[in-house]
DNA sequence: CATTTGACACCTAGGTGGCAACTT
DNA sequence: AAGTTGCCACCTAGGTGTCAAATG
């Protein structure tokens, strides 16, 4: 999943424990297909049935609130398939719909249930948050050169697809970069993403490798 | 540290929880030098004044009795330097000095002073074993080519410094390898390297690279 | 003279999109 | 036509011993 989801905490009891976990959960019962030269989302029919939606649970996870709060939360490490016989606990999810990431916060006294199989619980000492700016479609195929360009110029695994010096010179190459995306010190926010949006009228990502970044504070 | 000291530990409490933890304490107060035309290690006056011991504190810490007996224990992320002034957490060593590792099994409701940095605790709720035949001597230079040799061909990551084909045809090579070494299948114990001391009267490893691999039940 | 340091080639391990071949 | 799969070149990140040069 890239850009990883990536969030600050504050407000947790610093000596409680806790476990932090994302599930992605989907936003409506459609199937959508990209219609090219309108470059927009159509509804194409109902979702396919739903899988019960498994958890990802933070690697760093059971952390005092105090450890959580100091560090930037980044779910780097998780993965996507749409395989449904999948064992290796990756989050399943179809093909062209449309999905919610969550966060969820759980007192450890509240964990009982936790398990990467099985759905996050809900109820007394589990919060959950969404951001309504992170919804996503799943795709098989990149469609919009953006969107590629975007996967390629930040994540370092890419590097070896990027353009630099191939079809331009090394200066205009770094320039155009650094028109287009932010300089490196500045973290990548959802504000770009809304903006591409906005423009695009997609938002879309590929199969065993999707999805949004950003950081929040006050969550 | 290679090859890595592995452990099989057997009744624990299953719902206790525990720290594993390894330090390396000084044999003796002396400090040696390898005399080479007889091939033994010879006293050469006194150690160096002794650091406080750090802990290396296994990372799958804290975990079950249950999960700790279900697996081998292996300290292949265990580092060592002799920098003194060492940073990084690794366990810091005198060259040419004579060491001795220990694992430490810690229950969690004694476990109020573990840290990397601080020696391991000693008294009620903290178990430590000590295996003889795992002793070993830094060096800073190998000098026996079995040692060599056994760090390059059971090391995946010294792959590129074998033998196979280079000055020997493919066959002679497999052969040899495996008249002198054991088959994959086999873990390697700390009888191979007893029988190599017996031959060689040495055991000798190198600076940031050292060390002893066994298994062993019932520690 | 022994020891330390840094650059190096060579590995393991795993994360990228591209692409051709295949399936549906 | 759209989706899937396997293989590929190309990266990151880091663990090996070697060697030459610097250090003491």
């Amino acid at each position: 999943m890239f850009p990883a989801m990536r969030v600050k905490i504050v407000g947790l009891d610093p000596h409680q424990q806790y476990y932090i976990a994302m599930d992605i959960v989907p936003v409506d019962n459609k199937r959508y297909r990209y219609v090219y030269h309108s470059s927009k989302w159509m509804v194409a029919g109902n979702a396919d049935s739903p899988v019960p939606p498994r958890a990802y649970i933070h690697p760093d996870s059971l952390a005092s609130g105090d450890t959580w709060m100091r560090q930037v939360i980044s779910f780097d490490k998780l993965k996507l398939t749409n395989n449904e016989l999948d064992d290796q606990g990756h989050i399943i999810l179809h093909s062209m719909h449309k999905y919610q990431p969550r966060v969820h916060v759980i007192r450890k006294d509240f964990s009982s249930e936790l398990s990467p199989t099985k759905p996050v619980p809900t109820g007394e000492g589990v919060k959950t948050f969404s951001f309504p700016e992170t919804v996503f479609t799943t795709v098989t195929a990149y469609q919009n050169q953006q969107i590629t360009r975007l996967k390629i110029d930040r994540n370092p695994f890419a590097k070896g697809f990027r353009d630099s010096g191939r079809n331009r010179t090394g200066l205009e190459a770094i320039m155009e970069t650094y028109a287009f995306w932010r300089p490196p010190v500045r973290t990548l926010t959802f504000e770009d993403f809304t903006n591409m949006q906005k423009q695009q009228g997609i938002l879309f990502l590929q199969q065993r490798d999707y999805m949004i970044s950003y950081t929040t504070q006050d969550v």
